[in-house]
RNA sequence: GCGCCCGUAGCUCAGUGGAUCAGAGCAGCAGACUUCGGAUCUGCCGGUCGGGGGUUCGAAUCCCUCCGGGCGCGCCA
């Protein structure tokens, strides 16, 4: 958006050339002396002319025509950049273009008609969340709203698994809980599968409440109703936590269907078919090594159980079956080994795995005290990530779990984000929201309208300050588009703070409602409004408020 | 041992598939409107981009190697 009349002023100095073929990459330079934007068209092409990139930048700038009303300068610089000044005027007309879009501004429809559908959380109902979890969270969910934001369809979507042994382990867990509680405190509890939390008695506690003693006598029915009461215990408090960080998915998958709609039987025939399947020390094996992994692996194990791959690959197959145009894994980095077999297999498959892009973030380490804390749903451990959010908020933790690249290994400071609310990012963000909201509600007291953008006198754009927040402003689209390609919503969060301070510094420099004429009120107001919509927007992927007051 | 990720300022991290003087936040230091929210703004301090080779006119960025951290490498999920 802010290059756009660049480009085409570049484009067709390059046609006159013979280089109508060549697509010019306009930057922003990195320091201010350079000025407002450069491109390196020059160096691109100058192999292939087989010119010094110097000549044919002299060359481009020789056949430019352009407005020296919009633009001030074009020099030439270094080895052969083209760089451009721009003069408010530039300013005035990108500006006009933000107020065009109005609210949606930033959102675009690049990818409208698209599917895509995110699956994240898939936290098995043996627990509540832990903390560890909220980067998985925050990060599965800010994809699927930087995905909408630019234009795809998107279905949230949680896998689990309700049979199986960690589910029997949490059944005997609450059992034995269950026994201790009434009474019968030499009941075992197996210390090395059991689920060791606090919560375990919470939910032996309801049993009591509900069926008395009545499970005292050890059964296959009781244990199957300590199963159904954790699960439903689990879920309710992992959808609990969801909710408060405003995570809601569409779809719940459940891993059991794979088996009763025989998605299991026809993926491992499928796979037989193509000579990657035989059978070795009583289990039924993989052959991974033909499709160029490390080793072969067991998918049946000789008691005649799957192990946890063989859904994995038939569930990939059904979501790559079902047409959406992207299909992303948010997983943690232990998941690594996994996710290369299964897209292996399935690619086997004949699906076209290029539409799979997996989201391998790294694990997360609080430091508490001063000291790593550790934090296992086995080891008793009570902090949860509810308890996190009781601590920092909602905003505080989505806002921290996002705010890095996936692939860092995140360190977050549970003392540190405490204290840290006054110098917080977030509220450095949300700050500079409630600072223009409280404006506008001033305005609204001395009765100034916000003008809608004919009326506005643009031509009153002068002040530096407010060029250098039109050209953050301007950036927005593009960053928006750039965070949804690389899947990476930390790009939004550094532009907004970008983007704040550029407000901030223009609100220091440039007085809004005190400003010389009337007209230049009303031009400051819908700067100051198109900042608003830019926070809003952005904080909305990142699922944080943005609240009017703090 | 093998696979993947990481190593940039005291700390936490950016650096858009190479190119015009290595950036930001926090911490530290020094300052700032008689008026729109000082949870703000301005400036300073601070880095042989883990080490060493290589490719190139040019490397934090690409290749090799070593060192240091993390996560995996089950007939657990």
């Amino acid at each position: 958006m802010l290059f756009d009349s660049i480009r085409t002023i570049v484009r067709n100095a390059l046609e006159r050339l013979g280089l109508a073929d060549v697509e010019p990459t306009i930057e922003l330079p990195r320091h201010e002396s350079h000025g407002d934007a450069a491109t390196t068209v020059a160096l691109q092409v100058a192999r292939r002319l087989g010119k010094p990139p110097r000549t044919i930048a002299e060359e481009i700038v020789a056949r430019m025509d352009y407005d020296p009303s919009r633009i001030a300068a074009v020099e030439i610089a270094g080895p052969g950049f083209i760089n451009f000044r721009f003069r408010p005027r530039y300013f005035a007309d990108v500006f006009e273009r933000i107020l065009d879009r109005g609210e949606r501004f930033g959102f675009s429809d690049r990818y409208a008609g698209k599917r895509a559908n995110v699956e994240y959380v898939s936290a098995n109902p043996t627990g509540p969340l832990h903390p560890g979890h909220g980067r998985n969270v925050a990060l599965g969910d800010s994809i699927a709203r930087l995905l909408e934001a630019v234009g795809y369809r998107v279905t949230r979507e949680y896998y689990f698994n309700n049979a199986g042994r960690q589910m029997q382990n949490l059944a005997r867990s609450i059992y034995a809980r269950y026994r201790q509680l009434l009474g019968d405190t030499d009941y075992p509890f197996d210390e090395e599968n059991g689920y060791k939390g606090e919560y375990i008695f919470d939910i032996a506690r309801e049993l009591i409440a509900e069926y008395g003693d009545r499970l005292r006598q050890e059964s296959d029915e009781a244990l199957a109703i300590c199963r159904t009461k954790g699960e439903q215990w689990c879920f309710a408090s992992i959808r609990r936590t969801l909710e408060r960080l405003g995570v809601h998915h569409d779809v719940f998958f459940n891993e059991h269907s794979l088996y009763t709609d025989g998605h299991i039987e026809r993926t491992i025939a499928a796979l037989r078919e193509r000579g990657l399947v035989y059978e070795k020390d009583g289990a039924t094996w993989i052959a991974t090594t033909k499709l160029g992994l490390e080793q072969d692996r067991v998918i049946v194990k000789s008691t005649g159980e799957p192990t946890y791959r063989l859904p994995d690959m038939a569930y990939h197959c059904i979501k790559l079956s079902r047409g959406d145009d992207l299909i992303v894994d948010v997983f943690g980095a232990d998941h690594i080994a996994t996710i290369q077999e299964v897209l292996a297999a399935v690619g086997a498959l004949g699906y076209d795995t290029s539409r799979v892009k997996v989201v391998l973030h790294q694990m997360v380490t609080f430091m508490k005290d001063g000291a790593p804390y550790k934090l296992s749903k086995r080891s008793g451990e009570q902090y949860t990530l509810d308890d996190l959010i009781d601590e920092l908020g909602p905003d505080v933790v989505r806002y921290f779990f996002v705010m890095r690249a996936a692939e860092t290994q995140l360190v977050f400071d549970l003392d540190l984000a405490r204290q840290q609310s006054e110098t917080n990012p977030v509220f450095y963000l949300q700050y500079a929201h409630a600072r223009i909201c409280s404006v506008f509600a001033n305005a609204r007291q001395l009765g100034i309208e916000l003008l809608s953008r004919d009326a506005l006198a643009l031509d009153r754009i002068e002040h530096p300050a407010e060029c250098a927040l039109i050209r953050t402003l301007a950036q927005f689209p593009d960053v928006v588009e750039r965070a949804a390609d690389q899947l990476a919503p930390y790009i939004v969060a550094d532009y907004l703070h970008t983007a704040a301070e550029a407000f901030h510094t223009f609100y220091h420099e440039c007085r809004i409602l005190g400003a010389q004429s009337d007209d230049l009120v009303r031009v400051r107001l819908a700067l100051a409004d198109a900042t608003r919509t830019v926070l809003r927007n952005g904080l909305s992927v990142l699922g944080v408020s943005a609240p009017e007051r703090m």
